[in-house]
DNA sequence: TGACCGAACTAATGCGCATTAGCAGGACGA
DNA sequence: TCGTCCTGCTAATGCGCATTAGTTCGGTCA
């Protein structure tokens, strides 16, 4: 002990020696040389209990944060992510405590959930339990998703990739090229990024004024007359092109087709496809931004980062026989 | 509020309602069904607080977690600790507040450490700061070290790979396939694992009788004479075969060269080196193993597994050349 | 009828800190 | 000499929980 008291120690910890308390130089000099001596580091629990914060962002995943197979559709978002949090002087916590149940999906409140530990939160995942979301909102968590999603009983906080309007430009771009009937291949809904992919193509379709079809799965994707498609994932595009092949078709001169965006599912490709690139990294950062805005200023930010064209290999003007075929339809 | 006290609530969530302490059902229920309706949680820092653990693994990498250039030598050790860490019903807590200086390493005290809030920590790294070391053991903080670690003023708990039998098993393979004079190329020191893996080279050369030489670098390995190269890592051991293929000399059949584990260092190759696998994921989950042991019974583990030879395709026989200009020396 | 006991709770305390109100002591002006 | 103000510090309180030591309220038994 140096002699004083506890909240004189705390206050010299904090350095708040500002207007109004006051501590005088040889005393906070003494307490310094006593904490360097004996290395006292105030318990972060107690403090945290106190102080209200931890200075501990939770993230979750529905996935393994840490994926067997190694660096996955996931890992630019978590790169993101640790460059900022460790920029805002936070540590991560992963809420790895809640189990995959048996056929089941982690679940965020799940028993004694440590979410409440961390400050804020940022959450990954494709989809997100609707459950869970609403959840978060109502018992006033403060977090951030990766990746838009639709209102969950409240605005949600997301940044997410602005998938319309760099659809859109890559239907403008075939369209430019002299392709007339344009194929969109994948569900185009359940996940919100799915579904802003397929607006976006329905909308550059309009625009452009050519035929949209919009496919289910590959099936009649061949019967359809489309000269260029639209693969909704990067894995989409791989199979597509492998039928492609099957059927003796060339890619682009016979068909031209479009991956949207990399893939949440594990594919491994040598395809240089044309298409965009989600901005990831971008993303997880901004994530971290924007949660530590919350945290500050409240409120509920939206953001849509900007997808980069990809020139790829895939991508060639309209055959010519599609050409003087087209306007038979 | 059900009308009870909030011991009562506090009982009723630990389940305490064993012998010292009694808490009708109807009570019981009442509360329950208040909890699920109102979707009350525990606050985990006052949990914390009150129970002196919070049910968090601490993670400290002296690297960042989330490489940027995608999965890295350190990734299937934290696959590992992820895993064991669900099926243990803990959350991670990855120190990424500490921050890299210029220049400089992190360090896991850096001011305000939260280290604290975690029940243990696990170490990751090539070389962990000897001085971070010393302060974990006399701050009696609980941690396990992935990899084995000397003394720091005290034993070290770790789990690593077993080196020295391994090495020496490739040594004798190697004698047995006649090569009676092998290099190994590397430091032999600074981090443990360097020291482990020359020290079964050693060993091996010792036990079989064949000619060892120790190089630091691979100046002057091509005029030594060895017919059998041990490279430290795997890093080495591509260096050395694209130095041996500018020579003109193939390898294995001029020269074997064997490749000691993976590298810490990034590097690509499809050279399938004959060598040995650490078993890097079976040590992140033995790490979390142990240090849930240490949180329980205390103690100061060092374990070391077996690593997994493999074939590979850079061994042969000595060469005949070698063979018979070997006895000269 | 009073002593005793067990069942079913609750009051009180402490975890280690941050924070607020307040206190001792000296300087200073009237 | 007394009141006032400022400086430099500390006592006390609360954060939300776990835990321990009661406390109350029926019975039960002698």
């Amino acid at each position: 002990m140096t002699g004083v008291s506890q909240t004189t120690v705390s206050l010299v910890l904090n350095g708040r020696a500002d207007g109004e308390v006051r501590i005088s130089p040889e005393t906070r000099d003494r307490v310094l040389q006593v904490i360097r001596e004996t290395g006292y580091v105030a318990d972060p629990a107690a403090r945290g209990l106190a102080e209200r914060r931890n200075r501990i962002y939770g993230v979750f995943t529905y996935e393994a944060v840490f994926p067997a197979e190694g660096a996955d559709f996931y890992h630019p978002f978590l790169v993101g992510i640790e460059e900022c949090a460790e920029e805002a002087g936070c540590d991560l916590l992963l809420f790895t405590s809640a189990k995959v149940e048996q056929g089941e999906r982690r679940r965020i409140f799940s028993g004694e959930s440590r979410i409440r530990l961390a400050d804020g939160c940022v959450l990954l995942g494709r989809t997100i339990d609707p459950d869970d979301l609403s959840r978060l909102l109502t018992d006033g968590i403060p977090f951030v998703s990766v990746g838009r999603r639709d209102d969950a009983g409240g605005p949600v906080p997301y940044v997410g990739a602005d998938y319309p309007p760099t659809v859109r430009a890559l239907v403008e771009r075939a369209a430019a090229l002299g392709h007339r009937r344009m194929a969109y291949v994948g569900a185009g809904k359940g996940a919100e990024s799915f579904a802003d992919r397929l607006r976006g193509f329905t909308e550059g379709v309009a625009a452009t004024g050519v035929e949209g079809l919009h496919l289910t799965t590959a099936d009649g994707l061949f019967d359809s007359g489309a000269t260029v498609v639209f693969a909704e994932e990067l894995a989409d595009g791989v199979a597509i092109v492998e039928m492609a092949r099957a059927r003796g078709l060339d890619v682009p001169r016979d068909l031209s087709i479009l991956a949207l965006g990399a893939s949440t599912r594990p594919v491994s490709t040598d395809i240089d496809f044309t298409g965009f690139r989600i901005p990831r990294r971008e993303m997880g950062r901004r994530a971290v931004e924007l949660l530590t805005g919350v945290l500050e200023r409240g409120g509920v930010p939206q953001e849509l980062l900007a997808c980069e064209l990809v020139e790829g290999s895939t991508l060639a003007p309209v055959p010519d026989t599609d050409r003087t075929s087209g306007p038979r339809t």
